[in-house]
DNA sequence: GTCTATACTGGGATAGAC
DNA sequence: GTCTATCCCAGTATAGAC
């Protein structure tokens, strides 16, 4: 195999590791020798592919980018955030990004936080990462609809809410002990709650509150 | 003065240098040099006082469990969150704590955050701030009333919304653009939503969701 | 108790051989 | 391009004079 293949090869292995490093010792804690032993490389290896880490972090969200690009073109007919069908699937695919590219996402998370609250990192990323809610609420205000107030400040809280869950509860490991039934004390001390468990109760709660439905009837009826 | 008030003086220099330091440029960016330089003391002498950053955080939090004990005991009759005034008034104390010690609050939250995904200390923090919701959700619960989910699960995401919004939004200087009206766009590029807004958006969503009330009428109709 | 000065360490980044 | 070896700085923590 010739240099560029082999170059190739190492950069994917640095990132490939750079994944596994930031999901079990957390982006902040991961040194830059971490990812290259944990890839099997040398120390000076790294800085041929990548200026920083935080360098390697852009890279991995281009990655993200390019992959996870179709799964938000929600091009169907015109939106509506108050029906229930509707509010969970939008709430299900947000979670589903998350648990896909936990390592990425959460990365992400202790990157814009650790740049201290001053900096506006992390409400820059809130209101970024919750443009589609936002827009989408805004046409039902358009519509006429009453919402709890400003769209941008409802959306953040929505988003809010889903990082700290997707950072909190997430399984550290790609598929272990997510999907399962049973909230398993491992990992850390964290349940693991069923992805369906979260999105319902979100979405419930996002949709009806506390009060609940009312007239209205329950969220999944059907 | 004598030598023990002398070392009292010193502890609070440092303390409130720490406080200001933490809100400035964050918990994990400020280092022990830049505390004591704040304080206007000798780097030598921080480690006098506290064994390290973590210790004096910890002491921080004792003072301020301190003060603010009296606030949370809401020993009155019955709770019910779905009770408008109610909701917004737990809300309400929940933000004001977390205005008033801001520099603390945000410190504990990175501090947590920084411990990694895989420590569960995020989850940790999330349950344990958010007792008091979850116990009130129980309330209801045992009252028959039905919840979007699990009391735990629901009072997390509560508990995150609310710290997330927090960090965010909360003004680094304790008084500044806080309950303005005008959203300035002063601070680190971070609007500056009044107090009163975010509460009565956050209490809104909570308590009928994006549904709105319904036939129940508006949150705060009187 | 507080200061100044310094030892020590972790970890980012580079130099140069291969 | 990748390696080994090393430099170098920031930051923690300590030693010892005052």
């Amino acid at each position: 195999m010739e240099r560029k293949a082999r170059a190739a090869q190492t950069e994917a292995a640095l990132k490939a590791a750079a994944q596994r490093q930031f999901a079990e010792r957390g982006y902040l804690n991961t040194k830059i020798t971490d990812i290259t032993t944990a890839a099997g490389r040398a120390a000076g290896s790294f800085y041929q592919h990548f200026a920083s880490k935080e360098d390697l972090l852009q890279a991995l969200l281009a990655d993200m980018h390019g992959q996870a690009s179709q799964v938000f073109d929600d091009d169907g007919p015109a939106h509506d955030l108050t029906d229930p069908a509707q509010l969970r699937q939008h709430l299900a695919a947000a979670w589903q990004v998350m648990r896909d590219n936990r390592p990425v996402v959460t990365a992400l998370f202790e990157s814009a936080l650790a740049a201290g609250p001053a900096s506006g990192e992390l409400w820059k990323r809130l209101t970024g990462d919750t443009v589609v809610f936002r827009d989408h609420l805004r046409d039902l205000q358009e519509q006429g609809h009453a919402l709890p107030g400003d769209p941008v400040l409802v959306a953040a809280a929505m988003g809010g809410m889903l990082s700290m869950l997707g950072y909190a509860l997430l399984p550290v490991t790609p598929g272990a002990p997510g999907p399962t039934d049973a909230p398993s004390a491992a990992d850390g001390g964290r349940p693991g709650y069923p992805d369906a468990q979260v999105v319902d109760t979100l979405a419930s709660l996002l949709l009806y509150g506390l009060a609940g439905p009312g007239e209205r009837g329950a969220v999944s009826p059907g």
